[in-house]
DNA sequence: CTACGGTCTGTAGTAACTACAGACTCAAGG
DNA sequence: CCTTGAGTCTGTAGTTACTACAGACCGTAG
């Protein structure tokens, strides 16, 4: 059998340390309802499970992609399903997708800069640096 | 000849609308020094020109793309040039260039699950949605 | 020459965290 | 059993990165 490891319960402070989330920005996340409200032991500690880890962990990743709130929430309804209909949830998706090409679109212009930039900066002064005309256009 | 446009002057109101830029966002960055204190008029008016448009507007995007202040401060270093030696420009730019493929990878997730999110949602209800497990782990 | 729109400064408000204070819980040691 | 120290609880206050507002000044069209 599969072993035992997928039903740990953690304490705040340990799911802080599996995700490198703030102690504290845990608790806001609830309270703004991107994370559920946990069950409690009896004295009222928060107890999480692996799906709270993995929620945490999308939730931080997106937010250092440049996701604001608001579309992560977006993101996490389509995860949630429950009251939309899968129109809405397909042009939503596709809303969502064309963000993030673009994204990737200017990260890869911006890639490419940095990577002429550190190729053309092997032991001479730094040339004109377009590193601005590149991304700025 | 070239044409003249070059040499244009804004004031705030028209940078701002320019880059999509907040009024106030302008003021803000050159109290932060991550635009430069432009020029005045007589009457201490801010004039500005195409390299504060371009520069204002890579600070924007990068910002959409979840790069701190701080990183951001660091990239317009290695434009601006100046201090630094150029090992030192190399080895930031490399650090920075790890970051960004980090940022395109994850986002090539994200883009690959919503993609295939969209294609099975095309008339029935969600799956089982594995945007929280492509993403978090 | 005045109306009205844009700009100036400083300051106050908002979003998304982050830190702190004081009370409670709990496992370990004596 | 009792203490002690580390972890948790709540509410609240502080920080960062903006964003909005107030009151005074500038500038140009009628």
């Amino acid at each position: 059998m599969a072993d035992h490891v997928s039903g740990k319960r953690l304490q705040r402070a340990e799911l802080a340390r599996h995700t490198g989330c703030n102690l504290e920005t845990i608790r806001y996340y609830e309270k703004t309802g991107m994370m559920p409200d946990p069950p409690r032991t009896a004295s009222g500690y928060r107890v999480y499970d692996d799906a709270h880890i993995s929620r945490l962990r999308f939730i931080l990743r997106a937010r250092e992609l440049g996701f604001s709130i608001e579309q992560i929430r977006g993101l996490l309804e389509l995860v949630d399903g429950g009251t939309q209909t899968c129109a809405e949830v397909k042009e939503r998706t596709e809303q969502h997708l064309a963000d993030v090409r673009a994204k990737i679109d200017d990260l890869k212009r911006i890639e490419k800069v940095l990577a002429t930039t550190a190729a053309q900066c092997s032991g001479e002064d730094i040339p004109e640096c377009p590193v601005l005309e590149a991304l700025a256009s």
